[in-house]
DNA sequence: GATCCAATTCAACGGGTGTTGAATCATCAG
DNA sequence: CTGATGATTCAACACCCGTTGAATTGGATC
């Protein structure tokens, strides 16, 4: 009485997905719901495909992740050491608001990664952590050794804990882009672009007045228009 | 030939378990995997109890995690409001620094709240959005007058927004709390208590420097010992 | 000892999960 | 047209989840 349990007709609407929607469907399915909580089948539908789809393209649903982290953090990496070469004479206020600049371009658009360096994963997935670790640490380094030349060239207090300081420093501006847009429209009426310029603009001359020799120094202008 | 459907033998080791002991293995598996990623079963066994007892003295796993935050939030919330009481005289830096020392007394043992705090519950269960908001607003209203007090009294900048500079305050003393304890120890090597005292000293050296009209004025003594 | 009640466990339900093997489709080479 | 090959889907597996109702226990009361 069930249907009769015989190989039905398969396979109706075979439209092509390349791996990149995938990729696209799986950052936007793991920016709301993080690595955890975000299921295959949520990211199929998304894509508009069938979840066993992923699994020919890719190993598992933490080599999607690692895919995904891939295609982002290379990019932030490569701006941050250009940024960090010890030849630019800039001054180190206008080199460190471009490192929250950087940041901001580049991670504005995805809480699932953001959510992923701020913890969430690090105590979750244990095979993850060192390969988070791997993409971070080259980043949090040369920003580090933004600080240090600051430090040499007499701009920045002798006393700074440089680790430290890189810590506050990048730390503060993934709160800004993950807490301010939801939390500051909410008690103030702004809207969310506005809350992380401010935010963005009142951290950094908290933190510069904080880590100057001479807080005085002129600041950067405030953040593109593009933010 | 399946073994016999006839009701056997049941409860055969019924020690007591009173409602503070599942609170308190509640407490640790939260703390370990968050709302989400933790499960009544993991919990029970935890508690040395079975799964259904949990809802024969709570209603839902939700309702567990509530009676969880009514544990913690009520104390830091009158000790802070205590704090804030504006006949309190003393220089807002010794204040400032006792909000960091009365956060760190009560959450310094709790990530699984802290994570909650930080938003990892906040953007996934919705029904526990405004719970979370009702326990937490209070408190960093409380913070918030101490800094409006501070600028009043002329101690602190006239041009700060006194929403964002507690925001980055307690903001920023969370991830020291949290992230500062794994990481620090592997990168120089430091017991996870003194990575915490060392964290806490540094940034609230930078946020004073970076608030206070005169950086220049005395700041508290160095965190109690008990830390 | 019998009765009653609160505390505890058992067993199951319905549903969601990551993953896989076999079946189907689309397309292009020969 | 035939075959082969890569892309896609189907259906299922085994597992874990939150939750519930009925069964069982331990202990106090009568």
């Amino acid at each position: 009485m069930p249907s009769a349990p015989h190989p039905r007709p398969r396979g109706p609407k075979p439209t092509r997905v390349d791996p990149d929607q995938i990729l696209d469907a799986a950052q936007a399915v793991f920016a709301q719901d993080g690595l955890r909580a975000a299921s295959l089948r949520a990211i199929a539908r998304h894509a508009g495909c069938d979840p066993a789809l992923i699994y020919y393209h890719f190993d598992s649903k933490e080599a999607l992740f690692e895919a995904l982290l891939g295609r982002r953090f290379p990019g932030v990496l490569r701006e941050v050491k250009e940024l960090s070469d010890d030849r630019d004479l800039r001054p180190a206020s206008v080199r460190l608001w471009d490192v929250l600049l950087i940041y901001h371009r580049h991670l504005k658009d995805d809480p699932g990664i953001r959510s992923m360096i701020r913890g969430e994963i690090v105590r979750g997935a244990e095979g993850l952590t060192h390969l988070i670790e791997e993409q971070i640490r080259p980043i949090t380094t040369c920003v580090r050794r933004i600080v240090e030349q600051g430090m040499a060239r007499g701009e920045l207090r002798p006393d700074l804990q440089p680790l430290l300081v890189t810590f506050f420093l990048v730390k503060m501006q993934l709160e800004i882009l993950d807490v301010l847009p939801v939390v500051l429209p909410r008690l103030m009426d702004l809207p969310p672009d506005e809350a992380v310029r401010i935010g963005m603009k009142t951290w950094f001359d908290l933190f510069w007045r904080g880590v100057a020799l001479d807080p005085s120094a002129p600041l950067p202008s405030p953040p593109d228009p593009v933010i």
